[in-house]
DNA sequence: ATACTAAATAGGATTTACTACTATTTGTCA
DNA sequence: TGACAAATAGTAGTAAATCCTATTTAGTAT
């Protein structure tokens, strides 16, 4: 999805979303749009289930599959994104140097990189206060070498 | 675990964990050693599974469940730690405007926060050419205000 | 050295979240 | 309004973690 959305009311980030499934080539379907409409109705970074229960209230027999498969649609087309922290599999470091992390999205590697400038990102007083702060990192997705070559 | 283990020999890590452990009333068994050695030998940023194929060939009847226990167990003491990333449960946002999240490790609950100057994290031409970088965020991690208070 | 005990473990059952499969339905366009 | 690829519902299967209980063991006290 373009930047157009960003700062846009519901009504048009609705518009923006079906003009972006029209040119991606897909179907405006019930389901697809109340997944979208649910999504954007909330700051809860909602799992799949969480909108399930959500979108049943509106669609009451659809299915877990369709909004797993929805919300994986709209990160394609980038009308969402999956939030970094952990899940499952966890996967566990016990390198304490300082350094940071860059996530392939498409082979799932974690590699590392370090530049000691990222290290010492200042976090304002203003967030600070909100937080009790454990650790702090620069996080990169994207590509890496091997799958980048593969992508073209 | 403390810092005094960043920068040392293997040797000097593994004597540091014992201590640590020691510190912490914890007992020194054998999976718990073989755990820590097979961790700090990789740079592959492992799961669970993967630590526990590896540790087989040195305990060969250890048990998935000590290893992942052990491995939340090395997490408290800070002798290793999780990493971000995206897993499962996947969390969602259809929200694109410029921000951050923080994640709270008690509760779970991912939190926007919002500071231009995060937004606009410089990444050094050495970093960019090892990667097709598609997003970066700076990403906090500790206790959330309510879970702050609780741990009192 | 030996006995004691809380901590840790092994092995298996259960749960959670996702993924695969297939028959049916539907949005789009001619 | 019909054709058809795309999408969906419903269900089965899989991966990863967590729970449970009987057994073993590391550290300590005798
Ligand atoms: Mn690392
Ligand atoms: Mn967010
Ligand atoms: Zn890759
Ligand atoms: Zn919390």
């Amino acid at each position: 999805m373009d930047t157009v959305n960003q700062n846009s009311t519901f009504e048009e980030k609705l518009a923006g979303f079906e003009a972006c499934c029209r040119k991606h080539g897909l179907k405006l379907t019930p389901q697809r749009i109340a997944i979208y409409k649910t999504l954007i109705s909330t700051d809860s970074h909602p799992t799949a289930d969480e909108v399930y229960q959500m979108v049943r209230t509106e669609i009451s027999n659809i299915s877990l599959d369709t909004v797993n498969r929805t919300l994986l649609t709209l990160t394609e087309i980038g009308a969402a994104f999956q939030v970094e922290g952990t899940g499952q599999p966890r996967r566990f470091d016990g390198g304490l140097e300082d350094h940071q992390h860059f996530l392939c999205i498409k082979c799932g590697k974690v590699i590392d990189f370090q530049h000691d400038a990222l290290g010492d990102i200042h976090i304002p007083d203003e967030v600070q206060g909100q937080f009790k702060i454990l650790r702090k990192t620069v996080y990169l997705e994207g590509f890496c070498s091997v799958c980048a070559e593969k992508e073209l």
